[in-house]
DNA sequence: CATGAATCGTTATAATGTTTCATTCTATCG
DNA sequence: CGATAGAATGAAACATTATAACGATTCATG
């Protein structure tokens, strides 16, 4: 199982978090970077699941942890995992998800199931050089490229039949 | 010149304006829908450039204008226009776009320059069926796509180099 | 006109995100 | 070790974006 797929089947999500753990605090080590217990913690709470999580959600759990946190706590921990690309940002759920390829330059899209709010991340280059080549054609150029598909996945497409 | 490529190049944006103005109220007498003052206002707002205005924004323009509103009075009008397809919304920026195809069916992606914060909407088909292609590799039924590119137009980009 | 549905005005509030400044921690240098 | 400068944190206030709730008005239609 890859790890875009792993998002929409049954699987051993232990194992998700702690390579994410793993992965975060070998690219920090590599890049002099503090991974901090404030950051740690965030980025673990948005490893809990493959669902996106909201800032102040995450600030719900922390304080449930026994954290005194503020928003800026925890804003300042989105903002770091974001810039070293521990994380992405949903930016039509205003919400936060773990990057499945922290370290490697990609092009990710998010396939957003509106159903069971999982989401899975794709790094397909047919998409990215399409937008590349799109904006290319208009002499645009592009730097940056967000895409999140909404739909569902394919187990609650049965499901949803079953009920229909 | 296209609609497509019109946001970053000269051109008479009032032939803009009015021709979606024109469109809109079209398109709302074929299907019935009351274009009221209110969501007309609203519309020539966002019209206005193509720089994406943001609700509070428009708000605060039509308070110049001597209309009494408040933040329900522009939300009402953005989702009336969202929803019959008159506008677009930029998740990336909290901001709302003229859509250039109202009445079509078409997949949007946006090119958004991040010097002039000029949007040029375009509907490529290698992009969106990449898109597609790409989900249902995963079994996913994509249902909704969103796609905004960040970089800049070919004059701003001129622009940087000449005061670099 | 009577009526029901859609639209609108208004107030309040929720949800999301930022600024600011004082304090604490931490790695490094003398 | 102690000084120190930069990074990280705590805390309060504030700013921005969006929605809920409810009564009043408008409008198409019978």
């Amino acid at each position: 199982m890859t790890a875009s797929t792993a998002a929409f089947a049954e699987h051993d999500h232990q194992r998700c978090l702690q390579q994410a753990l793993r992965k975060a605090a070998l690219l920090c080590q590599e890049r002099g970077l503090r991974l901090t217990e404030q950051r740690r913690r965030v980025l673990r709470l948005v490893w809990s699941s493959h669902q996106p999580v909201g800032a102040y959600e995450l600030l719900d759990r922390l304080r449930d942890e026994g954290i005194r946190a503020a928003p800026p706590t925890v804003y300042r921990a989105l903002e770091f995992l974001l810039e070293h690309g521990l994380i992405h940002r949903l930016e039509g759920l205003n919400a936060y998800v773990g990057c499945t390829r922290p370290g490697e330059a990609h092009r990710a899209q998010f396939l957003i199931c509106d159903r069971c709010h999982r989401v899975a991340e794709v790094s397909a280059d047919s998409v990215s050089s399409a937008i590349s080549a799109s904006s290319a054609r208009l002499d645009f150029q592009a730097a940056r490229q967000t895409v999140e598909v909404h739909g569902y996945c394919a187990h609650c497409r049965n499901e949803c039949h079953d009920h229909a």
